[in-house]
DNA sequence: TGGATTTGGTTGATATGGTCAACTAACATG
DNA sequence: CATGTTAGTTGACCATATCAACCAAATCCA
């Protein structure tokens, strides 16, 4: 069996320097600041809008509280919109705005472009491979 | 070429994932509430131990105030001590107590725990795969 | 050799991110 | 309908991250 704690602190470096660099890097890019969650928020709306509240915080693992206030502040920035589920007065389904499109472009590219230095010492074949385990952890 | 901010938010996921998973697991182990931080510092010392701070940092990929000040609170609770170096008087060598190495121990049992649930999709020769990709990038 | 620069470590200020508990309103169940 | 559950919000609090300024020891080099 592999060294598990090790696994951990490999996992926790490789994010630390992917924020790292992302925090450098995407100060053109983020001009309202909605900083690197911010950032994995729309771009997990890209795939999920229109998504309610509790399903997006289970999706990024995050606590939802601390997605109500996340969501909160990128609507007052104006890159994220809530319409009243139909279906449930409850939830409020959240979607990208125009201008939540037009910043997740530009997030993805810089984001792309960091990822691609970490994995650099990887072969094509090698990055595919890790992303399907990573897929099915 | 993988979809790579799909990456990013994998990463971040599992990071997430391991992190709370731990803090709920980890309360009778770390009594003095060192918290993942501290815990990911400790494992590192067994490691690396003596070992100057901005080594340490450069390691884990932090900030080196961010270490001196987790450095301190480890020291207080008595995990770790500092020694002068011989060869420059600016650095500290730090390593492990015996309090320490125990609570290593301890903690390193819980994250493995931890991993192997998180890493339970994946066969055994996968997560073989998984880490030495890791290790490499 | 001695002045300038670099490096290791510390501190202060500030911002973000995470955890938990309490609470409201709407839904679901029987 | 009474009861329990779920979605979302808020408050309080702690942990972690970033950045700049600073001191002292080390290194560089004319």
């Amino acid at each position: 069996m592999p060294d598990r704690p090790e696994i951990a602190m490999l996992v926790d470096r490789f994010v630390r320097r992917l924020h790292a660099d992302l925090h450098h890097r995407a100060l053109d890019v983020d001009v309202e600041n909605v900083g690197p969650f911010g950032g994995m928020i729309l771009m997990a709306l890209t795939e999920l809008e229109p998504v309610p509240i509790h399903e997006l915080a289970a999706h990024l693992a995050r606590d939802k509280s601390q997605m109500t206030r996340a969501i909160q502040a990128l609507e007052r920035k104006g890159y994220v919109a809530r319409m009243q589920s139909e279906a449930d007065a409850r939830v409020s389904l959240l979607s990208l705005t125009d201008k939540g499109h037009a910043l997740v472009t530009d997030f993805a590219e810089v984001i792309s472009g960091v990822v691609g230095r970490l994995m650099s010492p990887l072969s094509e074949a090698e990055r595919e491979q890790f992303v399907g385990l990573l897929r099915r952890i």
